[in-house]
DNA sequence: ATCCCGAAAT
DNA sequence: ATTTCTGGAT
């Protein structure tokens, strides 16, 4: 199957899954720190401790103002909680000196550039940012992207930016796009293309489009 | 390569 | 009981 094809496969077989990341900008924001290695569920569990103490037009400023030991406390359950709330502090410090304001920070020269420069926030996690809070048309590389490149077109590269030029080479500059594929892609590594992968019943498997000599999975 | 971490998934 | 989870820093 050809690389330009992976997407509407990949829609065929899941459907539309629209924007996929839930939430609003604010909430984003959040879990997109908070889901790092770890799973939905363990995220959900934390933003429902913190919806407890605060709402979502406060969400930002109630974190920015909240001890790092007691935001620590909250996102227990999302795992690694020492250092993502000290991370989240990281993220809210910088989204502090535009008073919180999305829109502002949206028009920021370079704004990858600045969001790397938070301690914390690496490739994967600014450019989850980009693409689902201020809908820039970037494209967001996992360790599922990795994996499904390397399991259906043999492809075994590691380099963040090689694997993002390669669907920039491919698919079209789009925000909608961009964020619908990088859902399918997470959710057919969850359900089929895992670490150990469910091959039997994966629609790869006896895809009637997929014609790679190096099918090895 | 290892640490950070709890909890779901298997 | 063991593996894995919408990573990043050291």
């Amino acid at each position: 199957m050809n690389f330009e094809r992976l997407y509407d496969v990949l829609k065929a077989t899941y459907g539309n899954l629209g924007k996929w990341w839930p939430g609003d900008k604010e909430e984003i924001l959040i879990t997109a720190v908070l889901t790092q290695s770890t799973n939905w569920k363990n995220v959900e569990y934390a933003m429902e401790n913190i919806y407890k103490l605060t709402n979502k037009e406060r969400l930002l400023d109630f974190l920015y103002k909240l001890p790092k030991d007691e935001l620590a406390n909250l996102i227990k359950p999302a795992g690694f909680f020492n250092i993502k709330a000290q991370r989240l502090k990281n993220l809210l410090e910088f989204f502090k000196k535009y008073n919180f304001d999305l829109d502002t920070i949206s028009r920021e020269e370079n704004l990858r550039d600045k969001l790397l420069k938070i301690k914390g926030i690496g490739k994967e996690t600014a450019d989850s940012i980009l693409l689902y809070v201020f809908e820039k048309p970037v494209f967001v590389v996992d360790a599922y992207t990795k994996r499904i490149l390397n399991r259906i077109y043999n492809l075994k590269l590691e380099d963040y930016d090689e694997i993002q030029e390669l669907f920039y080479k491919y698919y079209p500059k789009d925000v909608q796009l961009y964020q619908e594929f990088h859902g399918l892609i997470v959710e057919h590594a969850k359900r089929y293309c895992r670490k150990k992968p469910l091959c039997d019943s994966c629609f790869f498997h006896k895809c009637a489009y997929f014609t790679s000599p190096f099918l090895t999975y």
